[in-house]
DNA sequence: CGCTAATTTCATTTTTTACAGAAAATTCCG
DNA sequence: CGGAATTTTCTGTAAAAAATGAAATTAGCG
């Protein structure tokens, strides 16, 4: 029996569902990973069909796009030809998949973009100063994040577990920093 | 003149727009904003929607929700009648804004959620191991993340900009963290 | 107060996005 | 190879979201 026959599982599954139209995934793409999330074992397609009623087709096009996020692999069953799938479960592998893609998908073009005008603004003579220096002042923000990000998600699982768990006493660290604001 | 005028500025604002987007504001709040934040005097709502050819009422919706993240703000200006608004500019205080809205918004509502679907399971016996297993997992790990969030933005700004600096290097304080991923 | 400028709200239209169903393509078994 | 099972792609439709214009409200000035 599907986990989704739960009325705890299907309200996961469903509040998983109303998330993802908020966090850039579309309905069927987040309920369709909130399913294989609670799942323990691998299903396929056409059981994922059934459990959240969405059309076949659908479920194709959630399973191509949880797949590029690498949250979600497809998996083999003896016996069976159809394709199976199960869900990354360890959550700290979850979020660094996410994060990692939307990065690639949307903070790298912006990066990208923000260094060309930049570089454009520099030969433009007339344009005032305060926008050149604001939109040059957005640009090295938003790499310093996303470098900073870069460097951490490198670092290991448990010193990353480590440091979270710290939370504000990393700053013990910093020279001056006695204060919170 | 309005700096929508010159090439590199709209571009901005249009390469912002589409971002908002994807990032949970609409095109037009983005748009607003992307103009307000390059501006070096503040702006009425007509002059604004004359740089974007935008609808008033569109206008008037987006400065709304614009002031809701509290990264906008209206001032008025001695002699003239109309409001006039003006963006952070400071880009530490806007993305702080930013992030602290969106988890008001669409984590804290999911934490709540997750919680009570925990204390329904745990009376529930019949509901399988590995359900209860994994949604309390997330609730845990969701609510971790938002209290280091909580934490660390409770430091000083300069506090945080020198760990962000530091980015990997934070690890060092970290016994037994040589090694990256 | 009364009048006008300014802003907001609301109903409607437009645009965008998600979804379903049909058709096409692929896979894999005999 | 032939043919069924399975998956994917494509196209039209439905649903959702955003934007407009008109109407209603509010605010400020004489």
């Amino acid at each position: 029996m599907g986990v989704e026959k739960y009325p705890e599982a299907l309200e996961f599954i469903l509040h998983w569902g109303e998330m993802g139209t908020h966090w850039g995934a579309n309905r069927s793409v987040a309920q369709v990973h909130a399913l294989l999330f609670l799942s323990d074992q691998p299903l396929d397609a056409e059981a994922i069909c059934e459990a959240l009623d969405l059309a076949r087709s659908n479920v194709s096009t959630a399973l191509k796009e949880l797949q590029g996020y690498g949250i979600v692999r497809r998996t083999h069953i003896p016996g069976d030809r159809r394709d199976h799938f199960v869900a990354e479960t360890e959550l700290w592998d979850l979020f660094m998949a996410i994060t990692a893609e939307r990065k690639r998908r949307e903070i790298d073009p912006t990066i990208t973009k923000l260094g060309e005008l930049k570089d454009r603004m520099a030969a433009n003579k007339d344009l005032p100063a305060h926008v050149r220096d604001r939109i040059g002042r957005m640009h090295e923000f938003i790499s310093t994040l996303t470098s900073w990000y870069e460097q951490v998600r490198g670092l290991k699982k448990s010193t990353l577990i480590s440091l979270m768990k710290m939370g504000a006493k990393v700053a013990r660290f910093i020279p001056g920093s006695k204060e919170a604001t």
